[in-house]
RNA sequence: GCCGCCGUAGUAUAGCCCGGUUUAGUAUGCGGGCCUGUCGAGCCCGUGACCCGGGUUCAAAUCCCGGCGGCGGCGCCA
């Protein structure tokens, strides 16, 4: 077996060479050992080698496991690719600490770290799981363009494009296109970046975000969209639990299992039960940060680490959240996880009349919809679904302290490059 | 948009409040030496830093002003 990697901690004890290397077929580390007598062919080359080599090499787990850093081999063959021109500006043997910024501008070298390994596999793990789990139910997967004319959902601020003659914004939602399809499809799906432009700098924002969006027709209740994506988020967590038990050890983490159903919560529910700790809410507006960490709180003492808050007021939803009679609330819900909303979605309105006064009573031109009005004209169904952010999802599983460290390279208010 | 805190070697920090006692301390890295497999290895020697500009002062890493950069809170948002 032949394995490639970089060097990221060099040892000499007496006459012994210690090379640990980390390898992207594991987050454990190889650790290499040779002694003169034995290596007699490489030892005077790996006295050479520096942290930071990149290398490969053949050779067999040894019988004497005496590592407790990672899995010892003997090595048979030794092919050395590339020398660091300088010492790494971090250290990749997880010793010296590092900061948040430091971390995400090298984040690419420190990810020869096991614990920064294991995030961006657990992160590809919850693509693939999610994956599974739509093509297992019969979604469909679509790409909706990022570039987008104005005016697509209102709420979060968009990035101004120049588009040849035209302004153009890049999207903050696939939300009105994937709804569109439903005019054509029964299940989409889409794993997709979202663009936001606000200013903002918490540790649960990025202005470039990924979310799994989806979409459903034919349904009989807000229930069907919520089921949906439970079992869903529930899937993708038992997914990682059981296959990347190793990440999370490197990280700490306990593997959570999941099942269904979560908690469901009416809005007015919530905000009662938040008043009855002391908590300022309004009942015509959507929570708090503060308000949902509360909430997270009183939660987990329950032991819901997710659950739903169903019914937002149409006060503070978007236009295209069906309405209840009442005219009050609507069937948006949100998913929580330990008090951080972590998808949104609901019913949508699928009857045209309806939309259009939506619009307006919303104060939106229903003119500048059209293209979006024209897919509820022949045969929309009654549909829902919603957007989950993933890394907000990421951060959650692995108790991240702040968002950033859910994505490689990540885009914030100031941070452009790497 | 409003507000707060922070900015010292490659990395992470002490010193700053109470200016001079600092050739700016420590850890780690890096270079060298020692050590019969370390595992945050150890021991010895060496290396290297006060974000930028202006001001106050006999004297500024330390106080003041501005800029730039980082982190966070509120709002908004997922």
């Amino acid at each position: 077996m032949r394995y490639c990697g970089w060097v990221v901690r060099k040892v000499q004890v007496g006459r012994v060479l210690i090379l640990e290397v980390s390898t992207s077929s594991s987050v454990r580390l190889s650790v290499l050992v040779f002694k003169p007598e034995r290596d007699r062919d490489f030892y005077a080359t790996v006295r050479d080698v520096d942290v930071g080599t990149a290398l490969c090499f053949e050779g067999f787990p040894a019988e004497e496991q005496k590592s407790k850093r990672g899995i010892e081999y003997v090595v048979e063959k030794l092919e050395i690719y590339a020398k660091p021109l300088e010492p790494l500006p971090v250290d990749t043997a997880g010793k010296t600490p590092v900061l948040l910024d430091t971390r995400l501008k090298y984040r690419w070298l420190l990810a020869r770290k096991p614990e920064e390994r294991a995030i961006v596999r657990i992160r590809s793990g919850i693509i693939k799981a999610a994956r599974e789990y739509f093509e297992a139910n019969g979604f469909t997967e679509i790409h909706t363009p990022k570039i987008v004319a104005a005016g697509a959902e209102g709420g979060a601020t968009l990035f101004k494009v120049q588009y040849f003659e035209n302004d153009a914004y890049l999207s903050q939602s696939p939300q009105l296109y994937k709804q569109m399809l439903i005019a054509s499809f029964e299940k989409v799906y889409e794993i997709t970046p979202y663009f936001r432009a606000e200013k903002f700098n918490t540790p649960r924002h990025l202005n470039e975000s990924w979310g799994i969006d989806a979409e459903q027709g034919f349904i009989s209740s807000v229930e069907d969209v919520m089921k949906t994506l439970e079992e869903l988020v529930a899937y993708i967590v038992n997914y990682v639990s059981k296959n990347y038990r190793e990440e999370l050890e490197e990280l700490g983490i306990q593997p959570l299992q999941l099942t269904t159903p979560f908690k469901r919560l009416k809005f007015t529910e919530v905000v009662d039960l938040l008043r009855s700790e002391g908590v300022d809410v309004r009942e015509n507006e959507d929570l708090s940060d503060y308000a949902e960490r509360k909430l997270g709180e009183i939660m987990s003492e329950k032991k819901h680490y997710l659950y739903f808050i169903v019914g937002f007021p149409w006060s503070s939803t978007a236009f295209y959240y069906m309405r209840e009679e009442d005219g009050i609330y609507t069937r948006k819900f949100d998913l929580d996880f330990k008090g951080l909303e972590i998808a949104s979605g609901g019913q949508r309105e699928h009857r045209y009349e309806k939309l259009v006064e939506a619009l307006k009573d919303k104060g939106l031109n229903p003119e500048n919809y059209s293209f979006y009005l024209e897919a509820f004209k022949y045969g929309m169904p009654p549909h829902g679904g919603f957007g989950l952010g993933i890394e907000r999802l990421l951060m959650k599983i692995l108790n991240l302290e702040n968002i950033r460290e859910a994505v490689l390279f990540v885009r914030d208010r100031t941070r452009l490059i790497p």
